[in-house]
DNA sequence: ATTATCTATAGATCTATAGATAATGC
DNA sequence: ATTATCTATAGATCTATAGATAATGC
């Protein structure tokens, strides 16, 4: 389920400069490179100094990368409320489907990795994944449908980002295939 | 596009009575013990040979890997072919959805490698992607339509597969939300 | 003769720890 | 004193090739 009623941002965990600053390494070579460069041994030298010198501020590589899981999380939490927040003149539902797409596109290593595979909900801030679904449910007023449509949306974004989609396809109109029909089952 | 006039299942490549047996030890692994444990050396062993051989037959290991993501494409169109051509009762996106469910639950890691991440088009057997998307046309009646529904079910299904609905989903109010949703723009 | 298989192994990674050394904080 | 860093390396893989040996086909 979509949940309402989570107003405000969970605050990410507290960081160390140093390890914000590793975190932040992580973050460029990701999106720079890919997930298979993101290795403790590339992190490190982005970082200035050496691969083992990254354990002494993280436990071990998961929760670096889950440190990056929670960062698109909540970046991709702020560009869906924006959305709805201020919809213009196209309804919520096309405004929140254009901000998804496009902040995925703009950020897919992060995305797929935020998004992609098992998750260790255990240690992830929690409400964080919450807060960062509720526009769905604050465009379509349901929370099925608000999850029916996050999920669409993902299905779109992951194989546009995999290149599944075959030569020819106007990504443009299946996006707006996927407008009208959340749109037509949208309460508000 | 999600193409139509695609009519019948083309024809997957030959293949050797020993390289059929190592495909199937393949998706037999696959299946049982996920895509981390699909290594040369263990394929080699439920065939009953050692990794090396396993290079006379298939060039690499892509390429293996190519023939088990054709076998789940096919495996995969002729479960959505069977239930256009015979929807029951609850008319054909239902039916199309509740099938897709079915099918990518019932064989997880296969439905993952063929689905995720990039594809080696050049060596794929041609029509076979446009053969197995072909049922969402033939439910929806329009190209874009099908293909964000298309879309949209991987979505809501590797989503699943890869554990990502919070506790408290209930998925069945989810597929429902989504079979309104193209029922609703559907042409037929 | 040719094909299939085997053993042995090159070569390429990666994560993470051990223990020494340098830098910092009280 | 404590913390951060370094070098060195253990330990665990994996893919793929080289070259020898066994099995099969003409």
């Amino acid at each position: 389920m979509v949940r309402p009623a989570v107003t405000a941002r969970p605050a990410l965990p507290a960081r160390t400069a140093r390890a914000a600053e590793i975190v932040a390494a992580a973050h460029r070579v990701l999106e720079a490179e890919g997930v298979e460069a993101l290795t403790m041994r590339r992190v490190g030298t982005e970082t200035g100094m050496r691969a083992p010198s990254i354990y002494k501020h993280f436990r071990d590589k998961a929760s670096l990368e889950l440190a990056l899981i929670e960062e698109g999380l909540a970046e991709l939490g702020d560009a869906l409320h924006a959305a709805v927040r201020d919809p213009g003149h196209t309804g919520p539902v096309q405004a929140l489907l254009t901000a998804y797409r496009a902040h995925a596109l703009a950020h897919p290593n992060l995305y797929r990795l935020a998004t992609s595979g098992p998750l260790d909900r255990a240690h992830l801030t929690p409400g964080l994944e919450d807060w960062a679904g509720e526009p769905f449910f604050l465009a379509t007023g349901d929370p099925w449908v608000a999850q029916a449509m996050w999920s669409a949306a993902h299905g779109l974004v992951i194989l546009e980002l995999d290149g599944r989609y075959p030569e020819g396809s106007e990504l443009s109109a299946t996006w707006e295939a996927a407008v009208a029909a959340f749109g037509a089952v949208a309460a508000r």
